[in-house]
DNA sequence: AGTTTCTACGAAAACGTTTTCGATTTTTTA
DNA sequence: TAAAAAATCGAAAACGTTTTCGTAGAAACT
């Protein structure tokens, strides 16, 4: 009922103008000592608070940014926008999250509504439609229009923007190095199709792990999985022909189901075959055996993203077109899966 | 560097003013087939598309919608995150996420910043320190103004607005009392501090479902947990001395410690001790034993909370001020840890 | 006393829309 | 052919800010 205050109504309620409604919130020493204390009382009192729509035409920019990811029911994506939204927020910003759900479609979409005007930049993971189609033209546009872009995790390598990844290659290759040490013969990897780009990062370290110390390697090695809703069945064949003593898993999921199936098959873990997934997540930790991972930093991802995307919004426009790719450092988490 | 169309723009480019693009692009009868179809053309070819933040200050509002919760990195809010954006995003809204962090004053200052104009209603969970301080005045105030909020699980019955729930007491009930069916004796029950009011309800619905039965109960049965990490030890001195056969947990986390604290102490999940757990997450469905569980349905909880939200904004002002609580059907998910 | 400098405020433009109203021209009708 | 009606467009207000500029009066100079 009490309709939102303005500084037209303070000003007609007090007589003035709104101009000097305006400055005098502001502390402008145009304005009268006297006045202003009157008006800034008047405000205060009646809880004034600009309304930001009308900041943000003015100012044409919003203080916010857009996030765009595939899913939010994912730990690791989780994490990253409790990552964006603790800097942000310290920084002023907000966020606004638009999930494609894997849709290209939908990321397009979206995109497109944010772009116009809503936001100030984004900071987005591509969908696996999208990585498949290699269709970015929706990135160009927008990058194109002088709007800012930070891609983190599933990036593609030619946009010209900022990036934060994680070295898959390497990380993966020093966890499957980790597990020749330990003693494993023959390792198997888990892993997704090709066109998400982590799986197939992941793979080829995987590889150049086992080549290097010429260790067991047949395509019979790697499986490949397209959707996770229905992997038991591929893993539980995968490890019966394999015979592995070791197993690298590109997430948590296939990881803790492999162990399960494993288990199943009075196989002892760690023992017999040891596993370590990649990210840190809840599974890992309160699964039976604990898992061996390899961290994310999914915060940290997250951070870095936010802090990129607002330095260069608050550089004096895009002077410096030089991108940097920022790679986070992963790190191993031992634990009960690995001997 | 090719700056952003608008009306002005294409204005002076086909020497015609504002108004007449305006109107041409939607289509006006006021303006001749002719021209129309030339600023159409002319629009397109340059891929125009209306400021979202001047359709926002023109018709005052934003077609967003803002959301505060503690915590993200949480299955259950993650969920229900996924289920608001689904109904929105197919009604044409987007949504804004800010964190509390469990922090009264975040919670404050993150709505303060969204209440200024920024979205048109908000959907939220409060933070911990909110409900312990039991201070709402920061509610009552967006209240005021007309913008209309929806609770969710973490509510308070007192706030005149709509609010979605499970009900927590009859869930905790029929968990109690499937137990107790299962031939269970000596039930604990593992919750929070009381001011957390799910907490609290599901552990009255705990005793209420004993006391029916006249079955064991005494203070000990109940272990109530102020911070989640460090839990591990209470945990394990809760059911060393109760010697418990069946837990009732108001979370995952809580129930999987439990279980792999009794499976240290060579207890037999579930013939020796049975567990059912709230929230059907991750933890509960690959953990080991699975869990039983008590589903939330976030996902249909988020949808429920955005379709009342969005219908609410788009009834013709709040001529119906009769506000409801729509209590979400929980479902009891039996797995490997109850017999 | 006349000129200049301050002081304190208001008018208006700008951000990008939509929409109401008025104006001009063309077409229709009597 | 004059009047009425229709067609086609532009001006301007509105949404709520901020900011530049102008201006009136008062104070301070010469």
């Amino acid at each position: 009922m009490p309709q939102k205050l303005t500084l037209k109504k303070i000003a007609q309620d007090m007589n003035v103008s709104i101009s000097t409604v305006s400055k005098a919130l502001r502390d402008s020493h145009e304005i009268s000592v006297e006045t202003r204390e009157k008006i800034k009382g008047y405000a205060k009192k009646f809880n004034y608070k600009p309304n930001n729509i009308a900041l943000s035409l003015k100012n044409q920019k919003t203080k916010k940014i857009g996030i765009i990811i595939p899913e939010i029911v994912h730990h690791f994506f989780a994490t990253v926008i409790s990552g964006i939204e603790k800097v942000a927020n310290e920084k002023g910003y907000q966020v606004i999250i638009c999930l494609s759900g894997e849709s290209f479609d939908k990321e397009v979409v979206n995109m497109d509504m944010l772009a116009n005007g809503s936001i100030d930049g984004f900071i987005m993971s591509l969908s696996k439609e999208t990585l498949e189609r290699q269709d970015f033209h929706h990135l160009r546009e927008v990058l194109n229009q002088g709007m800012p872009i930070v891609m983190f995790d599933r990036v593609v390598d030619a946009m010209p923007c900022d990036k934060v990844i994680i070295d898959d290659f390497a990380a993966a290759q020093s966890a499957t190095e980790f597990l020749l040490r330990k003693g494993k013969k023959k390792i198997g990897i888990i892993s997704t199709v090709d066109y998400v780009s982590v799986g197939k990062l992941r793979t080829q370290g995987f590889k150049e792990a086992l080549n290097k110390r010429n260790a067991h390697f047949d395509k019979n090695s790697v499986l490949k999985i397209e959707d996770a809703e229905n992997c038991t069945t591929k893993i539980e064949n995968f490890l019966k022909k394999g015979d592995f003593d070791g197993i690298l898993a590109v997430n948590e999921l296939f990881a803790v189901t492999a162990s399960k199936i494993l288990q199943k098959q009075n196989k002892q873990v760690p023992e017999e075959v040891a596993i370590i997934a990649f990210t840190d997540g809840m599974l890992s930790k309160y699964a039976s055996p604990t898992l061996t991972t390899i961290g994310q930093k999914g915060e940290d991802m997250g951070a870095l993203a936010a802090n990129k995307l607002i330095e260069r919004l608050e550089s004096k426009q895009d002077i410096d077109e030089s991108y940097e790719t920022v790679i986070v450092k992963t790190s191993l988490v031992e634990r009960e899966s690995t001997p």
